[in-house]
DNA sequence: GCCGACCTGGCACAGTCTGCCAATATCGCA
DNA sequence: TGCGATATTGGCAGACTGTGCCAGGTCGGC
C-alpha cells in the first residue's frame, strides 16, 4: 500500500514527503483519467508524461502500470477498516453487523474533497473494467487485501474461532464490493441518487451478514 | 476459457482437437510444476521449452504466461458450476442451498484422476501465491468468472431478484473459495485427511448462507 | 497426387519493468 | 553562509512479455 502509514500525531510530514505524496496522487489521477477514457490501450510512458514525470520516475512510485490507481480505489476501504478499528468512541457497543454496516455505509458518504474525488474515479474505473482485465485484477486486489485486513480486526470484535474469522471477513468485504460495483453500473447522472452507494452496501452487508433466505425455499423448478 | 465448450455428444472430438486438447493441458502441467517450485521467477520461454513447444506456440495456446494454470485452476469450479446447472435426475428438488452444498462437495471429491490431478496442482499453486502476486491475480479471476457464471444459474433455480441474485452468487463462490484456500493452507501430507476441502466446503458454505451469528452477539470490548 | 485448412516455429517489434549511474534538490550541522 | 549526507529525479541499457507476419509441415478431402 503505497498510502504512508504515518504516526498520525506529527504535523509535519516533512515538507519532502508531502511533496511526495502530491507526485503519487497526481499520477494516480492522471492514470485514472486516461484509463477511463481509453482502457487498456494507455502506454505507462503516456500516464507518465502527462503527470509531468519520467517513465523511470513513475515506477518509483508504482510497481506496475495499473497499480496506479490503487491510492483511488482503495481509499473508501481503508477508511472503512480504519473506522471499524477505531474503538467506538462514546456509542454504546451495539453488535458487531451493525458497525459493520455503519462504518461501511459511513465510508461510502464522502465527507471530505479526497474521498469524494476517490469514489468519483472508482465509478469511472469500474465503467471503464468490462474491457480491461488488467484493471479488474487491480479491484480483486484491492479486495483481497481489504479481506485480509480485515480479519485482525474482526478477532478482535467478535472473538470468533480463525475460520468463522475469515469467512465474515469475506462476507463484509463481499458485500462492500458487490454494493460499490452496483452503484457503479447504475447509470443515475450525479454522483448521489436516490440508491447511493451508502444505502446499497447497508442492504448487501444485511443480506450477507445475517444469511439468504432466498436460498432456503423450495427451488421452484422452472420449464427445462 | 480454454476449455472447449463441444456439445457433449460427439463420441470424435475429431483428433486433432484431442491432440490440441492434450498439448494444453501438457503446457498447463508443465507451468504449473514450474511454478509451485521456482514461483514468479519462471519465465514463459521455460515453459515453453519445457513443455515441448516453441514460445510462439505457447502463446498461441494462452493468452499470459499466468494463464497457463487456469485449465487446473478452473476445473473444479467449472465442474460445480455444470453439476449445479444440471436439472437434479431423480432426487426430489431439495432447497437450493442443500443443492449448492451437495454440488460443492461432490466437486471437492475427485471421481476420477484428471479430477485428482487439478487438485492437487491447485494445492501446490495456492501455497506459491503468497509469494507471486500474478499468480493470486489469476486465482481471483477464475473466481470472478465463476460468480460471472454463478448469477444465470440460481437465477433459474431462486427466481429471486437480480440483487439477491448476485449477492447469492458471491456468497457461494467466496464459500468454495475460502474453503480451497484453507484447505491448501493446512499441512496434512496426503491430499486428503480427516478434514478434507469436501468437508470444509460443506461448512463454509452453511455459515455463508444461513448467516454469521457471531456478527450478531454483543461485541465484547477487549482491553484498549 | 493435388489443394486447402490448420498447427507450428522463427523473426521483428512495441511495450513493461529493473539495475545502474549521474545530476539536482533538500536537510542537518557547523 | 557553506559543506556533506541523504533522497529524488532522469536517462540508458537490457531482460522479459505479448503480437503480427510469414514460411514450412501435417492432415483431411477432391
Amino acid at each position: 500500500m503505497p498510502t504512508a502509514p504515518r504516526p498520525a500525531a506529527l504535523p509535519r510530514p516533512s515538507l519532502t514527503e508531502r511533496r511526495r505524496a502530491e507526485t503519487q496522487l497526481e499520477i494516480a489521477r492522471t492514470a485514472a483519467a486516461l484509463f477511463t477514457e481509453r482502457g487498456a490501450a494507455v502506454t505507462a510512458d503516456e500516464i507518465a508524461r502527462a503527470a509531468g514525470v519520467a517513465l523511470r520516475t513513475f515506477y518509483r512510485y508504482f510497481r506496475t502500470k495499473e497499480d496506479a490507481v490503487v491510492p483511488l480505489l482503495a481509499a473508501g476501504v481503508r477508511q472503512w477498516i480504519d473506522d471499524l478499528a477505531a474503538p467506538a468512541p462514546d456509542a454504546d457497543a451495539p453488535s458487531v453487523r451493525e458497525a459493520l454496516e455503519r462504518t461501511a455505509r459511513r465510508s461510502l458518504t464522502p465527507a471530505d474533497e479526497p474521498a469524494a474525488e476517490a469514489l468519483h474515479w472508482t465509478r469511472g474505473l469500474l465503467r471503464a473494467m468490462p474491457g480491461d482485465p488488467a484493471l479488474r485484477a487491480v479491484w480483486h486486489r484491492v479486495h483481497h487485501d481489504a479481506e485480509e485486513a480485515l480479519v485482525p480486526v474482526l478477532a478482535r470484535l467478535t472473538g470468533a474461532p480463525p475460520l468463522e474469522v475469515r469467512l465474515a471477513a469475506a462476507a463484509a468485504n463481499t458485500a462492500m464490493r458487490i454494493a460499490v460495483e452496483e452503484w457503479a453500473a447504475g447509470d443515475e447522472a450525479p454522483d448521489d441518487g436516490p440508491e447511493g452507494p451508502a444505502a446499497l452496501v447497508a442492504r448487501c452487508m444485511r443480506a450477507l451478514t445475517a444469511g439468504l433466505p432466498q436460498l432456503e425455499r423450495e427451488a421452484e423448478a422452472g420449464p427445462a
